[in-house]
DNA sequence: GTAATGACCTTGG
DNA sequence: ACCAAGGCCATTA
């Protein structure tokens, strides 16, 4: 399988720093595929209890809403991992996304 | 090999 | 400005 895809976008949400977050559109667009920001989330999908700690809850859709919530094991648990970040979160909506949106770019 | 799904984004009316 | 539809990529059935 291509996993390649799948280590390709984890590494880059492990790159995420803390108390910040990134959106599948920006992760996708520097994987150079720019429109696979729907395979991103499928990846993040099999990131589910990996051996590296993926921090999934950092990533966020465009609207900086967190519509991957309801994956995560305890639907909670993304909330509190991004409480735990600092991140103020109110009705799966991170406060000052704008803020604390970190783009993999700024690595470049 | 074809069809359907999905933690999305962009563009059109 | 708001609502709606289409598209692209990868995986699974």
């Amino acid at each position: 399988m291509d996993q390649d895809f799948f280590e390709r976008v984890y590494d880059v949400v492990r790159q995420v720093p803390p108390g910040r977050v990134t959106t599948y559109g920006a992760i996708a667009r520097f994987l150079g595929s720019g429109r696979s920001a729907r395979t991103v989330g499928y990846a993040l999908n099999a990131c589910h209890g990996l051996q590296p700690s993926v921090p999934a809850h950092r990533v966020v859709n465009r609207n900086g809403q967190l519509s991957g919530k309801h994956h995560f094991d305890p639907v909670a648990s993304m909330e509190a991992l991004l409480a735990a970040e600092k991140i103020s979160v109110v009705e799966d909506r991170i406060l000052d996304f704008e803020r604390l949106f970190w783009d993999p770019e700024c690595l470049l």
